[in-house]
DNA sequence: AGCACGCCGACT
DNA sequence: GTCGGCGTGCTC
């Protein structure tokens, strides 16, 4: 669609002034006025406008008719228009702005969320070849390498993308440039999805009468389409015309010139959604309760949240799907969310499957241009089911039906940085204002969701059998302190364990939520460990301990020789991660072929997805790897899981260290013994009595959560109270704790307990800034709103710099 | 987030 | 003396 510049016409008649308030997609917490120019139609809510703002132009989204800002701004107006009609529409724009408003989130950054991708963006400035006014300057010329960059870059390139090349600040060179005449600046709001379309318009004197021929065509074309077209539509494929375009344009006929068209793909032909018919699978009882349940919510239009607690391999994946296809049956559409996408996810196999076209997968390294076509499929109803990792639950499915959020006590559904949201708390809220049902699925449901099922929030389905023979693996724990190496990475019986798996060619799955060689490098002399020199952390080592790395900001360096603190030259690797256990294991075992899944890996491009492959066929006996392991995939040739550190995590200061640590370790023993094959689990750990481990022996869900409710009721932590932990950053300390004791301040007036700290974050220091916090629990409308009122009184109304506020946070870390 | 203005060190 | 680095502040 083109871009509307409308002309601003002259009114005689006073009209009054009209105002709306756009969101910018910036860090402001408030959205900006504008004057709608006298003679311009009414901007509704939902669309698209380009402002001026300071020296720049940004798109943001109206939010809202604006009243004139009173004392000194000066209001600008709108310079365009994208949008006839609201592109974003009330319920996505009234989600965002809950998201913002809940979250305590910027308002542009989070109605960009229901945006297209791409879509609302600010302005770049770019800098073009200019040919030179005197030959002086020709010379000077010759030898810049701004310039020479620039050519090479096609005599075009924005200023951030040619300091990228450079790697340097050009901003003065640029500038003695512009002077000598030999460059000049556009800002420029295309990119990706936003193109320059040439387009003709008809000048004053375009007379149909004494044309003929492609000219006569050209001039019908244009007048029939109200005097402007996009060069490229009129051409067509008739090359003929673009000559009798030039040649008008000659005449100064015809002018043509460049605007900003947004690139939507065209609709493709309609693909017609064939249902496969659901197949007579028999469900167990518990199966047809839950469907029975969901087809009546999804029939009457309500909307219903329910939490479906089913352990691995119960047939929660069925449940879903006959869910969707009950949607699709009813005219309705289905959104999917998954915490982390991979194209081999079961999910996304399972509804392609059975949905085919129907479907549409948003993947979060996917392409912006194709991430822009997927969502519009989604917006002009072709895709009636969207599988996706959090951000997906913006997606703009209309006449939405039904949510699942598989796995929704997965911490990946947090997004990190602003504005924070919970994927699956969205996707609730997001259920209510569409009158839609909402599956919550989980083996171990994150205690928020319990809680809300236990108090009748949440209809509670359980699933506690499996489909098909197999009972649960049989849980063995082995306690460190009663071998005679308690430190070996492989005690004696999960070594006899895997031996046994290699004879009987059965495969084995690792589990060491650790990854790296060693953990630290520790001097001999003095004790310290090495640390990095932009946080607060110890290195971890790499690459067999020749390389030390920052988990925090990503430092590498050859690992040191020598110790910082007393020059000592004696030090030693301590602890091991997951590329440790991979070397042990290769020279425990020579004849095992040996594959490792972590980060580390899963940086490399399909890296993961091609591990998994070989570990399906079998050319993998033993798989190594963090947290990642652990998700849903079904090796049936697994047999054996062992964990070989099942106390990582539990010594965080982090009040949700038990509740990650039962989930995590309930997870990895359902990958043990799937079809016909009986699994064995085997956990290493120094701290056999601990409950989240004594509980995940037996898998015994209802127990861990009773005594981990315990724990949080008298701590007062979540979901018992609500929490909000108001995070303080900067390179001065003094400051930033400054900044944080003000906001205590202000908050212990207003809420008078509840209110912990100031205190330096667990991590104190990431990439040189250091780190103050402030926790605050209670009531959570309370609570949230004190510390919007705070951070106004102490920063004003529009940024909160240096301030990252989580409202429910996920840990305190 | 950009982009300006404004303040201190190393060069003609 | 300027140039040129990057550290605070503002944008309807």
């Amino acid at each position: 669609m083109q871009q509307k510049v409308l002309p601003g016409l002259d009114e005689t008649k006073l009209a009054p002034d009209r105002f709306v308030d756009v969101a910018l997609p910036l860090p402001l917490m408030q959205a900006m006025t504008y004057r709608v120019p006298a003679g311009w139609p009414d901007v509704p809510r939902g669309s698209r406008v380009e402002a001026p703002f300071g020296k720049r132009r940004v798109m943001g989204v109206v939010v809202g008719a604006g009243t004139k800002p009173k004392d000194g701004v000066s209001v600008k107006n709108l310079t365009a228009v994208f949008d006839d009609e609201p592109l974003v529409t009330e319920r996505l724009l009234e989600l965002a702005l809950w998201v913002a408003d809940y979250y305590i989130g910027p308002i542009g950054q989070a109605t960009r969320l229901v945006a297209p991708p791409g879509g609302v963006r600010a302005s770049k400035r770019v800098v073009r070849l200019k040919a030179p006014a005197s030959p002086a300057s020709l010379v000077a010329a010759a030898s810049d390498p701004v310039l020479q960059a620039l050519r090479d870059g096609g005599g075009q390139m924005s200023v951030a993308a040619l300091a990228a090349r450079l790697d340097q600040d050009i901003t003065a060179r640029l500038l003695k440039l512009d002077q000598m005449g030999l460059i000049e600046f556009e800002v420029e709001l295309a990119t990706t999805d936003f193109q320059r379309v040439q387009v003709a318009t008809a000048q004053a004197g375009l007379e149909t009468a004494q044309l003929k021929g492609r000219a006569l065509e050209v001039a019908n074309r244009l007048k029939e389409s109200g005097g402007a077209v996009a060069v490229r539509d009129l051409v067509g494929e008739v090359a003929s015309r673009r000559q009798a375009l030039k040649a008008l344009e000659k005449k100064g006929l015809v002018a043509i010139g460049l605007e900003v068209a947004e690139r939507r793909p065209d609709a493709s032909s309609q693909r017609a959604l064939r249902p496969t018919p659901i197949e007579e699978r028999i469900l167990t009882p518990e199966q047809s309760e839950a469907d029975t349940k969901v087809a009546v919510a999804l029939g009457e239009s309500k909307f219903v949240p329910i939490l479906l607690e089913g352990v691995t391999g119960s047939g929660k994946t069925e449940i879903y799907l006959r869910a969707v296809q009950k949607a699709l049956e009813l005219g309705k559409t289905a959104l999917l969310l998954v915490p982390e996408i991979g194209l081999t996810s079961t999910l996304v196999r399972a509804s392609r499957e059975r949905f085919g076209d129907a479907v549409s997968v948003l993947h979060s390294d996917m392409a912006e241009g194709v991430r822009h076509d997927e969502w519009w499929r989604a917006r002009r109803g072709e895709a009636r089911v969207v599988v996706g990792a959090r951000s997906a639950v913006f997606a703009p499915l209309p006449n939405l039906g039904l949510i699942v959020v598989d796995e929704e006590h997965d911490s990946a559904y947090k997004q990190e940085d602003a504005p924070r949201y919970h994927g699956r708390d969205v996707a609730v809220y997001r259920a209510r204002l569409e009158k839609a049902v909402i599956l919550l699925g989980s083996a171990t449901p994150s205690m928020e969701s319990r809680l809300n099922a236990i108090k009748e929030r949440y209809a509670w389905v359980r699933l506690r059998n499996r489909v098909g023979p197999m009972g649960l693996a049989r849980v063995h724990i082995i306690d460190r302190k009663k071998q005679k190496v308690p430190t070996a990475i492989l005690t004696p019986p999960l070594v006899e364990a895997i031996a046994e798996r290699l004879s009987r060619r059965e495969q084995t799955v690792l589990l060491l939520n650790r990854r790296g060689y060693a953990t630290s490098l520790v001097c001999r002399e003095c004790g310290a460990s090495a640390q990095c020199p932009h946080c607060s952390v110890a290195f971890v080592l790499h690459r067999r301990g020749e390389q030390a790395q920052c988990h925090y900001c990503g430092l590498i360096r050859i690992t040191p020789t020598r110790c910082a603190m007393c020059r000592g030259d004696y030090l030693r690797l301590q602890g091991y991660g997951t590329q440790r256990v991979s070397e042990v294991l290769l020279a425990s075992f020579p004849e095992a072929v040996v594959d490792r899944i972590d980060r580390d890996i899963a940086a490399r491009r399909g890296a993961v997805e091609g591990v998994l492959r070989k570990f399906e066929k079998h050319e993998t006996d033993i798989l190594v790897g963090t947290q990642m392991i652990a998700k849903g995939h079904d090796f049936p040739k697994v047999t054996l899981v062992g964990v070989i550190d099942a106390d990582v995590g539990l010594g965080l200061p982090d009040f949700r260290s038990a509740e990650r640590t039962f989930a995590l370790l309930t997870q990895v023993a359902g990958r043990a013994g799937r079809a016909d094959l009986p699994g064995e689990v085997l956990l290493q750990t120094h701290n056999p009595k601990h409950y989240a481990i004594e509980f995940a022996q037996n898998q015994d869900y209802d127990a861990f959560f009773d005594r981990e409710m315990e724990f949080r009721r008298t701590m007062g932590y979540p979901p018992h109270d609500a929490m909000v932990n108001v995070l303080f950053r900067g390179k001065v300390e003094d400051e930033v704790a400054k900044n944080a004791r003000n906001i205590a301040r202000r908050l212990k007036v207003t809420l008078h307990e509840g209110v912990l700290g100031p205190s330096p974050s667990p991590l104190s220091k990431v990439r040189d800034e250091f780190r103050y916090q402030v926790v605050v629990r209670g009531k959570r409308g309370a609570i949230r709103e004190s510390v919007h009122a705070a951070l106004i009184a102490e920063f004003g109304p529009l940024r909160f710099p240096g301030v990252a506020v989580d409202v429910d946070p996920l840990s305190l870390m």
